[in-house]
Formats: C-alpha cells, structure tokens, sequence
DNA sequence: CCCGAAATGAACTGAACCGTCTATAATTCC
DNA sequence: GGAATTATAGACGGTTCAGTTCATTTCGGG
C-alpha cells in the first residue's frame, strides 16, 4: 500500500531524521558530513537512523529529493495569466530573483552543485524542481501574453530562459561566490526592471 | 625576494605536485581527495609533497589560485574596440559561452562552489578571475561604442552583465546539472545569436 | 668522482567515521 | 498491566586518511 521505495522505511521519526540531515547535510556537504552528527542534530539514535535508512547516501537523496520538492512547491507561483507582460514579468521577476537569492534556495543549489556527479539524479531533480517549471510557467505565459498581441517572439524556449537569466543579472554570481549573502530592495529593483525593460525592448509590442 | 608564501616551498618538483593536485581535486573534490592519490598522480612520494605544502588545505588553495589565474589569462579575449556591436558581439559571447561550457572551467567553476564556505577567499579569486575580468572588457568596449553613437545606454554595469547572462541562457544549465555535457554548433548559434538580437533591440541604435 | 641536498617509499600514529551490535529504556497495543 | 515493538546510548570493528618519521636511494654541482 505505501508508496515508499523498499529500502526506507517510515516511522515515526522519519520527518525528523530528515530534519537533521536536511540542516547538517546543507552545512557540510555530502563527505563533510558525519552521520554521527545527524543523528545528533535530528535528536535521534544513530541506530534508529540506520533502522530507517540503509546507508549515508540514501539518507542524502531521500533529503535532497524532499528539498527539491519543496522548492519547487515553494517556487511554485500563481501567475496571472490575464495581465499584460508589463504587471506580469515586474512580479515574476522580483519573485523568481528573490526565491533563487534566498539562503535555503542557494544551500540547495550549492550541494546539487557539489554532488552532482557522485548523484547523477540529484542534478536532474534540481532542475526539474527549479529551472524548468520556470521555463514551463513563462513560456505558457508567453504564448497567451502572444496570442493577445502583447508580445512578438519566434523562439518561446529562448525567450522564456533569457528571461530568467536577465534576471539574475550580476546578483547571483556574487552571491553563489560569497561576494555578498544580502542585497537590498534598490539592487534587486534594479535588476528585475532593467531586465524587464530589455526583454521588452526585444519582445514587446506597443498596444 | 622571492615572493612566494613562508609556507610554501618552491623546488624542482613543485608544478609536478600542482599538476597531480589538479587532476585529483578536480576529479573527486577537496573532500574526496586524498593525498596518497596526488602524490601518485603527480608522481611523487608523499613525503616529497609534504615538503613542498604545510597541509592539504594549502595545496589545494595553491592550486585552486594556478587555476583561476590561467582561467583569467585564457578567457582575456581581445576585443577589437573599434568594430561595431553587431560584429563584435556575436563573437565575444561567442568565446564566452564556449569558455563556460568547456570541460576545465565547469569543473573548477564546480570546485569552487562547492568549497566556497570552506575557503572564503577561492569564492572571490574565481569571481576575479572570471565574471570580472568579463564585466571590465565589456563595460569598456559598451563605452567606447556608445561614444561612437552605436549603442544607447544608461548602466553600463547593468548592460555588461545581461549580455553575460543572456548567453549563458539554458545551455549552461543543462552543464551545471548534468543534463547535457556537449553541445553542438547550432546549440551554441542559437543561443549566441539570440542574445545579440535581445540586446542590439534594446541598447542598439540604428546607424 | 664524490658529497650534500633532495627524493623515495614504506611503515606508523592518531583520529575520524561508517555501519553494527548489545543491553537498556520507553512507548504502544491488547 | 504485561508483552511486543521501537528507541536509546554507547561501544566496537574495520577502514580510510592526514601527516610524520626514517633509513635508503638518487642526483646535481664542484
């Protein structure tokens, strides 16, 4: 009846286990994390850890796989379809910057990063779970915003991925390289709209 | 008047051991490492790399520095500042984007991401020697232009680095997460071709 | 050809760590 | 309330690994 894999069992510390793999994992990566020290973290047993996981890796993708999933819920943003891309892209922009500027966004990224040729999935998941439901909701947004006569574009896929890369603009980079961790409403503004401003440039049509 | 470090000793074997130290650090990551295989890989005994490096952590800053300093020495691309945007651009993001998704520099670009908390300074050595350098040739070439009438644009910094980013598009992504590791041609036209257009509609002027 | 410096390799230490196990305690269920 | 399941703490075996030591070999310069 459950659906879970026949190697991890369920229970009632299950949640928790993974709560302290989730905070040590992120902290010290794959290798630099000892499971003596999850165990502690999670408030649990080392014995009760190993009673639900078989082994360290698969209580890393059970963790990873759960964050990937939660970011995508998270990242997961209602948009108005109906509204025209100068109300629409402002409000995905500022929400698609802010979500891959936050710190559990960016830990996540980091050890997908990290691990991704010890766990070839890991890398799929992440960007199943961030890049490409961005991709599916703007390029879904870019057909009806285009069939309205709102935009011009050839390539959805191209524009839809420049999109978002306009975003990130420098931001990210300075972020992911530990130039600097906060930034504030004026950098971010600046981003989202010159990167606005230049999709536009490209894409927009006068109404 | 040698400037190298009271910690580091030079010698005669000295790139040698900088050479294992790179295979092995980029294969399997600082963590993963270990001294025995770089001293095999480098073709010397551990003893002998000892005398040359305190620890690992000094052979691994030492060679994660050789390795954003030859980054930074290849990627200087000399722009020919007197060609117009639609002739230099193409070929520039062209040379960038090659760059990014090549074997050496996604696999350090991995390294320091990875290790970036656990060695502050690699973060900003790698932004120095790779982001930077690009936003310098680039705002510098963007003024030049813009003084010749061929571009209108107000933040030169903002400018340089869409045009980074629109290069990259999904291509490198895909690198980062394993999605895909080569790319044709086409792949490479496509994404090029895309960010000269986006940007000339926004920043170009008609001559 | 020979001497001193550099390199070697192999063994060794001490510590970390994964995964297991056992004896004990808590919790659940009947 | 007692039996069965589940959790706990800690120790332990086996392994890996960073870094040291040392006796021996190699090698370059005078």
């Amino acid at each position: 009846m459950p659906a879970s894999a026949a190697t991890v069992r369920r229970g009632r510390k299950f949640d928790q286990v993974l709560a302290g793999a989730r905070e040590i994992f992120l902290r010290d990566g794959f290798e630099g994390a000892s499971v003596d020290d999850i165990a502690r973290a999670a408030g649990v047993s080392k014995a009760t850890l190993y009673s639900y996981f078989p082994d360290k890796r698969l209580l890393f993708m059970e963790m990873a796989r759960k964050q990937c999933k939660l970011q995508a819920d998270e990242s997961l943003m209602a948009i108005d379809m109906t509204q025209p891309p100068h109300i629409v892209l402002p409000l995905v922009g500022r929400t698609f910057l802010c979500f891959i500027l936050s710190d559990m966004s960016h830990r996540v990224f980091r050890i997908c990063v990290a691990e991704a040729d010890r766990f070839p999935e890991l890398g799929k998941q992440f960007y199943q779970s961030g890049p490409m439901l961005m991709h599916g909701e703007m390029t879904g947004y870019l057909r009806e915003a285009m069939e309205r006569g709102e935009l011009a574009i050839e390539d959805f896929d191209l524009a839809a991925d420049q999109f978002a890369e306009l975003c990130k603009a420098d931001l990210w980079s300075k972020l992911v390289f530990g130039i600097k961790s906060r930034f504030s409403e004026q950098e971010i503004a600046r981003v989202v709209d010159g990167a606005v401003t230049t999709f536009l440039a490209c894409y927009g049509r006068k109404p």
